[in-house]
DNA sequence: ATGGTAGTTTAACTA
């Protein structure tokens, strides 16, 4: 089983490359963030027509997450749970194909200090809480997504220059490391121990051709995942293309 | 010190 996650910065805009991605890497399982539209905006026709079921939790202009299954969606809950009148959609779950999976948008947290970076505290901490309701379920389990936060300096292309923002803090990755504390594996971090693994480079200063980049997209998996997994690795080709999106996709292989 | 890019939306926000 092949779940990947991808950060795609407005469906409307990349539905080209996010088409010509899946034909090329036949995910079983995909979570997109950040497809910026409305449910009924969303290019349902031509996901189907490759074989997925789709459930979408979007919104207009900013947001928005789905997630894509060649397996019937089970189950599926539309944003956080205990946290329902969160105005902005950022959480998709849903059971399929013998896992549970979420489709993550972390809130990016800048500027610091600031309403900002207590909105994504905040909302981490329901994301910390449903990661714990699963966990007693013993399902394999994968949460993945733009998580936005760069768990270790060497996730980072640059740790002194980003010292500052809202994605290195050390409450940021406390509260990322709590999910791992309480039993989520990082997937990439299993299987590459080290090395850089980047899976963002701004559009801005020449970002990607100078590989400043950031790892913040994830895959954490519960222990009947993590035991079962074969692989993680990030694909860094779709940045590279024209009409590219800020970040590229990252998949592993979970044998069930 | 500022600006550099992209998307949505059409001036300003988010990233």
């Amino acid at each position: 089983m092949k779940i990947a996650t991808f950060n795609v910065n407005s469906i409307k805009a990349r539905l080209p490359r996010v088409l010509e991605w899946l034909d090329e890497a036949a995910p079983d399982i995909v979570c997109l963030q950040e497809i910026k539209c409305i449910d009924e905006n969303f290019p349902a026709l031509e996901i189907e027509d490759r074989g997925y079921n789709l459930a979408v939790h979007g919104q207009k202009t900013y947001n928005g997450v789905a997630l894509l299954s060649k397996f019937p969606l089970e189950d599926v809950t539309r944003g956080l749970p205990g946290n329902e009148n969160d105005p902005q959609a950022r959480y998709i779950e849903a059971f399929t194909g013998g896992l549970r999976v979420a489709s993550i948008y972390l809130p990016n947290g800048n500027p610091r200090p600031g309403e900002k970076f207590d909105y994504k505290l905040d909302w981490m901490a329901h994301l910390t809480a449903r990661a714990r309701a699963i966990l007693e379920w013993e399902e394999p389990v994968v949460l993945a997504g733009d998580y936005n936060v760069i768990p270790r300096d060497e996730d980072c292309f640059d740790p002194e220059g980003w010292r500052e923002d809202a994605l290195t803090q050390p409450e940021s990755r406390a509260k990322f490391r709590e999910i791992q504390f309480m039993g989520y594996t990082d997937a990439l971090r299993q299987i590459r121990p080290s090395g850089q693994n980047y899976t963002f480079w701004d559009y801005q200063r020449g970002a990607w051709q100078k590989d400043n980049g950031l790892r913040i997209d994830h895959l954490m998996l519960s222990p009947q995942a993590a035991d079962r997994l074969k692989d993680c690795q990030v694909d860094p080709a779709p940045r590279g293309r024209e009409k590219a999106s800020d970040h590229t996709p990252i998949w592993c292989e979970i044998e069930l």
